[in-house]
DNA sequence: TTAAAACCATATAGTCACTATAAGGTCAAT
DNA sequence: ATTGACCTTATAGTGACTATATGGTTTTAA
């Protein structure tokens, strides 16, 4: 299979699957006599392996320790639920932080209707008070 | 007022002042005989106003244009609130996309508990199988 | 047969908002 | 005289790609 073939029916671009490969997710496959990437089933499942983990929205460090885990079954599995319990509570937290700044906005918005001139306008007098520090 | 001094006040880093300066949302100040930076009180009011919309999570692009209506305060001010609005629903989007997500990690967590191998791990085979394209 | 299109290759630069490093000049205090 | 804190510029690194440039190969159509 060619990496043109490979990426449609993995559903990324090709320059997305070199890139794997350049950073160790993707092994390197045989090559055709032109230089052609010619990759197999294995590749194939790696691939699709790699980007279910991206929609979860694993980094690319943590699908690498995946993967060695994988490579190497006859481990315990404790460190795969860590890797992915303290995945959780990262998304949890962004998803705390995100629905702090929402209150923020939305109350900042409510500070100003249209119709006004920029000078009155209470969103950007808004921003220009308060504190600008971080926590 | 040194970069240094302003830096400290306002709580950024003096690389960041730089920064900001460089991509236009800070105007270059006068300098000292020696070469040294020398900022106002105008600055660091500016600065403030940079970092509290960084803290809202606007992009230096939305922050360039809120700058813009700043210095041209006759104008009205429907397209801040515009920004904002589109700001507030990107923001929701986000947090939306992070609720479906800690779902999908949870039940896929569920699938494991420790003590077995990495073979057997209810984690790695879940994300094994299933749909790798994004919607 | 030839020419266009679709494909493949590599290398390099751009995205965003910084942060870090290198290499050096300036100033105050010891 | 030298240490340390400050300042300067320029350049590279972060993460996960995406885009561009430049050129070779293969397939398809006129």
């Amino acid at each position: 299979m060619r990496i043109g073939q490979l990426a449609r029916s993995v559903g990324v671009n090709t320059q997305t699957i070199r890139f794997y490969e350049q950073q160790g997710l993707l092994p390197p496959p045989d090559r055709q006599e032109n230089g052609y990437r010619a990759y197999t089933e294995k590749h194939s499942e790696r691939l699709a392996f790699i980007c279910r983990c991206r929609i979860l929205d694993l980094s690319l460090a943590e699908i690498r320790e995946l993967q060695r885990y994988q490579d190497d079954p006859h481990q315990p599995c404790a460190a795969v639920n860590t890797l992915l319990d303290d995945h959780i509570s990262h998304v949890r937290s962004q998803i705390t932080a995100l629905q702090a700044l929402e209150k923020q906005l939305v109350s900042l918005r409510a500070g100003c209707s249209d119709g006004r001139e920029v000078e009155a306008c209470g969103v950007l007098a808004g921003i220009g008070k308060g504190s600008a520090h971080k926590q």
